[in-house]
DNA sequence: TTAAACTTTCAAAAATAAATGAAAGTTTAT
DNA sequence: ATAAACTTTCATTTATTTTTGAAAGTTTAA
């Protein structure tokens, strides 16, 4: 395999393992793009490898700055904006696991709290709603601690919960 | 708030969290009207809750048994077919956990061994490109195994990872 | 065997999500 | 101040995904 069809195989795929996730394609193939660029890309370019028009690039761009997974970058004498991907991998986990989380499951959790404090006992139905709510929550609530904990170490926190966890 | 209105949010939330992680909306909310139901449902009732049609019903109900966190059950004395989900919240996130990396990370990871095996050194972007993607390839590895390793544990492994993790 | 009771399949329709591109907005150099 | 160089916005179009529903398939009881 040539070098481009390496490069065009990585981005399709991270592009379909995005939709997967509740990312959108093209969102997910300009973070591909700027992973393995060793300099910083400009839109013109990125429009231009993976054939997407301005709005598209600039609205994902955006997106992609907002999760805090890529950056702005000026150069000098260059009145274009260029951009870069967070190429460290424990950083860039750490930061999709934490927006992850603000954006899905604190509110999921909210509305896992109100839904199992209902006052509902008289039948078992019911019973039975308030108990597997209640379980959730915890479950969810849990999970999503061991995530915060986990990513507080920030430097190889995945090699140090392989470590943790061999023992 | 009463039972109905509760047992509806939490469907509908099941429902919307469902599809930021890439699984079909009636399919996750199916899977949460069987987590709160005392007992096994059948599909006809399954429509009729959910507002779907018998098709829709049919091919979720399907998609959820392949993921093996919903079953089959039957009635003596009834003809028709009634469904339950798996309530075990470790079970179902190990079988939740491990289909997503049979299906996904694995994969994945197929085509970052590729990509990254290229016989490219000439360029500092090729260069740049086949470490990326080595380092991708070593990282996503290093979490499939941990997820496997914890999901061992089946009963308990969250607790379990809490109780590792916070020593 | 046949017919009733049920489930599955799949082509077509509907709903949803994403992409386009031109106009509006912004910044910078002169 | 102005115009060139660039970016953003958003109504419309396009593509993708999901849902429908009727026909085909299956199972069971008589």
């Amino acid at each position: 395999m040539e070098f481009k069809e390496a490069k065009n195989k990585f981005v399709q795929t991270w592009g379909a393992l995005g939709s997967q996730w509740g990312i959108n394609k093209t969102m997910a193939q300009i973070h591909a793009l700027l992973m393995i660029s060793n300099e910083a890309v400009s839109m013109e370019d990125i429009m231009d490898e993976l054939q997407i028009s301005r709005g598209n690039a600039s609205m994902n761009l955006r997106a992609l700055m907002d999760w805090g997974i890529v950056y702005k970058e000026y150069k000098v004498g260059e009145r274009r904006e260029f951009f870069t991907a967070e190429k460290d991998l424990d950083e860039l986990a750490v930061k999709i696991s934490r927006e992850r989380s603000k954006r899905e499951i604190k509110p999921a959790l909210k509305v896992l709290k109100e839904v199992s404090s209902i006052e509902a006992n008289t039948t078992e139905e019911e019973k039975h709603f308030v108990s597997q709510t209640t379980k959730l929550y915890d479950f969810v609530l849990k999970a999503d601690n061991v995530l915060d904990k986990i990513t507080e170490y920030k430097d190889n926190w995945l090699t140090k919960l392989v470590v943790k966890f061999m023992k």
